[in-house]
DNA sequence: AACATAATGGCACCGAGTCCCGTTTCATGT
DNA sequence: ACATGAAACGGGACTCGGTGCCATTATGTT
């Protein structure tokens, strides 16, 4: 879709008229869905208040996102696209966990500005709605298999034959678990500056941080004993 | 529930008989589905004609069973269930992930008799069925959650304090999908003996050898290298 | 200006899940 | 054996997310 062809519009952002329109159509609703979820929670607004503010028909919602859920959690599907295509992208040899973990980091730092204010507002309502919680996860376990899928085609292995390949697409979208997760408590490795104030977080710096302690603490998470 | 009064009935399996009608219901219920979803497809069956062929009213199914997607899925719920209940129990000193592994095994090897083949029916199901999949995925990193409580309890940490205890639960069911992926399509780490045919795929015994492999390559995943 | 195509939105429909409430079934004490 | 209280049951109405159909409108093209 975002393929370019005749362009009658030379003003703009470079998109046909109909291509902006749309792309406006998926913000409205994207932003106005953030803010009546925020305002009085996931289930209590129903589709057709949702469409009703964002003044488009309920069946156009439909042509935009796959579902309520899907909406709500916008900022982290676009997070995933952009990992798998800047990994899809990567090239050059190395560790294959170090290489999931530069990507995931540099996606992070790389998302647009605002990214990371709608993505806080995800996981605030996703932390008290479990249907969220759980789109959450399972978009961050696809992810995983797409990665995996990378994976596949550079190493020219099926990841059925190979263990390894899938071990690492879930390891690292758990390390990214672990720290979205510390990022959104505002608790960090070993102390939370002062400058770590509530709304933001800290941005997307500190989250990209917090993601990198959690790889760093695999190898320690290995030998963890029991008492 | 499960606790035991009175118990005005010396025979059956000491239970009384309410409760052993609700666990025929509950039986019932779990069987009808798997058959049905089995015959004609998940989303092709409602749950009209699920309780009318269970007969029971559709109010009832509810009071058992949480969702469409649970019923079909309630084999791999009693697995996490015992797995969770294990690893409480379990107490002795050691590397954690190696006392998570090793309950793993003993559970999957300790289910009941005819675990394996309702299981492997639910797999079967879940890989033509997306949001049974999302389901299966979702009750396990709820399992990883579960797990990770009673690793705080056993070390009176938080998690958050200590990223270790998070990325243990994750890495050890994300080492059980790994395991339980190869079980199901009948793939092993080097080869798959005929004897493992189709159907049974080879019982839980072959199941809790494909998560030893997973675990087994733990390491060796860390150092995969990319060309 | 006329035409082709894509997006829109109204409408009817399906089915999952919730709630309420009257009825049935089991457990228990006399 | 029978009465009583509690728990399970099931019918029916309701909400709402999601799909399919189709006429209408807006955009891009010639």
């Amino acid at each position: 879709m975002p393929v370019d062809s005749g362009h009658p519009e030379p003003e703009g952002s470079g998109l046909s008229l109909r291509e902006r329109k749309k792309q406006r159509t998926r913000r409205v609703l994207a932003d106005t869905a953030l803010r009546l979820f925020g305002e009085r929670g996931f289930d209590r607004v129903t589709l057709e208040e949702l469409t009703a503010h964002a003044e488009v028909g309920r069946t156009t919602f439909f042509r935009y996102y796959a579902s309520k859920e899907d909406v709500a959690m916008a900022a982290e599907g676009e997070l995933w696209d952009a990992y798998v295509a800047r990994f899809a992208r990567h090239t050059g040899p190395g560790p294959a966990l170090t290489a999931l973990r530069a990507c995931l980091t540099q996606t992070i730092l790389a998302m647009p500005a605002g990214w990371d204010r709608r993505f806080v507002a995800s996981r605030r309502l996703a932390a008290g709605t479990p249907v969220l919680h759980h789109h959450s996860l399972v978009s961050s376990m696809r992810t995983a298999q797409r990665l995996i899928e990378v994976l596949e085609r550079r190493l020219d292995t099926d990841s059925r034959e190979d263990v390894r390949l899938r071990l690492l697409g879930e390891l690292a979208l758990g390390a990214w678990r672990c720290g979205a997760r510390n990022w959104v408590a505002g608790r960090g490795e070993h102390e939370t500056p002062v400058a770590a104030r509530r709304p933001g977080h800290g941005g997307p710096a500190l989250l990209a941080r917090r993601v990198e302690e959690s790889f760093d603490a695999i190898p320690a998470a290995l030998a963890l004993d029991l008492p």
